[in-house]
DNA sequence: CAATAAAATGAAAACGTTTTCAGTAATTTA
DNA sequence: TAAATTACTGAAAACGTTTTCATTTTATTG
């Protein structure tokens, strides 16, 4: 191992001093600027490879106000949608050589605002935020949008005209697909728990439900419509009180899967059979979906895709700027799909 | 929302311009060096927060060297485990200042190695490393170690003698828990299915399983351990060689929940009753394991605990510098639990 | 071949901090 | 009260790039 006593870092100097050149155009050779000729290109990086230089990122992005980095504000990356949104974005923007930064709010809106300060400070190129289910002001994310930095939001999207761009799921059609099949298999009393009506994502999936009980002049039991924190505990208690009465639903359509595989749970524990007695769907398609027995019909959300038209956009923002107004206009829906399990 | 045409960002200059102070003094103040009286430091202050100022990072870093942010290096970001630890990693590392870039591998080395590269350059002022599977040679963090950057490996840690804090799970301790709970239940015939010997993982839980065979003067029967990938394909054809012998195991001892769970479906699938004809653990206490049914006993291996302590080691190595060899020459050993389930 | 245009390079000034060294003000000591 | 400390502040030089503008070299044109 090197032992002497300055491991010092070669610089864009010490290529010029080597190659009697001066350090503007080793600086153009490295970002391959047009003018400058092939020959000392090649030189210049054949120069940087036996030295092992690696541009400072530092000096680079003070100077060009550039850092090649993206933040990233998520709930939890431990949910299984988020895990692999993630992954795609991670992946895709590593090919174009940015970095990402990511944080959790552990769905903490103070937490939230605190990342945002910090990844502003931070200086991150762009930002792409899952709001938490509380926010509902977005404020902290002025600084950035006025200082030109674009932030785009998925999943969890602000629901007031906000100056972004935003990128979500169909859940309008996920709560409809998931009803109508439901109803197909010839449900007739349909509960659905939700969550808070805060977020967009629980507004749409309802909405979604209400649809599809309409267009087949099915009444919804008010009473069965569950709008609360989806905890495991919360489903439990909602199942309880469904079955507590004298009318029970045939069928349950559950806005996320940790309700569902609660409700299953519930069922089981309680000699309801799934699906004979009560067929259900749930939302996301998290991988105990497909474990769990009998296994539970959901909504894909192909989290692929999300990720992919993430980067996709954010990269055109990041070349074209801001200009390209049509842009924030329009949000992204990303298209959802049935998946047709043995609890249906 | 701000109209002026440049929404310049405040700088320490403009901070000492307001207050008729020179920059030295307000970097000195906003790092609360002891060297500045009270009062100025004050005014300072709440000055700064008028003007809104934020450090900029990249500046801050390249006149300090330092840019108070970690790397991270993952397989997967939605393997249960891992996203524990991040998210324990991530919180600690916060309340410290520090931000943190995780990259996934892929668990594909060329990627770790091309990783490892740009981390380096993004000057990280340390690097957190679970290794590929197929990683045995190290050399592609020396240029990190060599500069002085700690490196701690985590969870799949380097076997040969390397330069660099580590921190894993008692896997031996697992493998033998796991096989010990198996033979006090009555078994005799017990079956192992493990990873790759070039993992440490594998070996010491596969050295636990060994060990805990040994000493209740089990034979094993080289032909129910498997060292494979493991995947669900690689379980469940596992499964099928040893349930297609004359003999048969009447248990199982999985190296991960993976392979646990595509045994018990192979079982299901295949009459084979669990826990009556054959008993089974997994490893890693994944979410899937709790859910499914029979549910499966597992290893857990307290992600938070490892979490907790990659900071704590982290940051005694940041502000400590590498004078404490002790550090380096101990790796930290996480104790692990047997969690008894329905499959045993 | 001169005149011009185009291509390639260089000199030097930024970018916003931190830090060393020196200097001034406030406090203590003799 | 002068001398010697000590506490505080400032001037200026870094850190390693990128970029503007000027300059030199090379290619093109009439």
């Amino acid at each position: 191992m090197n032992k002497d006593k300055k491991p010092q870092e070669n610089t864009i100097l010490d290529i010029a001093e080597a190659l009697k050149l001066s350090p503007a155009t080793i600086s153009r050779a490295l970002n391959n600027h047009p003018h400058v000729k092939e020959k000392t290109k090649n030189d210049i990086l054949k120069m940087a490879a036996q030295l092992g230089y690696r541009r400072n990122q530092m000096a680079s992005g003070l100077r060009s106000n550039k850092t090649h980095t993206v933040g990233l504000i998520v709930p939890r990356i431990s949910m299984f949608f988020h895990a692999e949104v993630i992954t795609t974005i991670q992946n895709s923007l590593h090919k174009h050589g940015y970095n990402l930064i990511i944080c959790q709010s552990n769905d903490l809106l103070t937490m939230e605002q605190e990342l945002a300060e910090i990844l502003y400070s931070s200086r991150v190129d762009a930002l792409i935020v899952a709001c938490t289910l509380q926010t509902t002001d977005f404020s902290h994310f002025n600084r950035l949008v006025d200082s030109g930095i674009p932030v785009i939001f998925y999943d969890r999207v602000p629901l007031d005209p906000y100056n972004a761009t935003f990128i979500k799921g169909d859940d309008f059609r996920g709560g409809y697909l998931a009803t109508s099949h439901l109803i197909e298999t010839g449900c007739k009393r349909i509960a659905h728990i939700s969550g808070k009506l805060t977020s967009n994502l629980y507004q749409d999936r309802t909405a979604g439900y209400r649809k599809a009980m309409e267009l087949h002049q099915l009444p919804i039991n008010e009473d069965w419509v569950f709008h609360q924190e989806l905890t495991h505990e919360n489903a439990r208690e909602a199942m309880s009180i469904m079955f507590g009465g004298p009318v029970v639903p045939d069928a349950l359509f559950a806005a996320n899967d940790v309700t569902a595989i609660a409700a299953l749970e519930f069922a089981k524990e309680n000699g309801i059979v799934v699906p004979d007695a009560l067929k259900m769907t749930g939302y996301s398609n998290d991988p105990r979906t497909s474990i769990i027995s009998p296994s539970l019909s959901t909504i894909e959300q192909h989290p692929d895709l999300v990720g992919k038209k993430i980067v996709e956009v954010l990269m055109d923002l990041l070349k074209n700027g801001h200009e390209n107004a049509e842009l924030k206009a329009k949000p992204y829906v990303i298209p959802v799909d049935l998946i047709r399990r043995m609890s249906s």
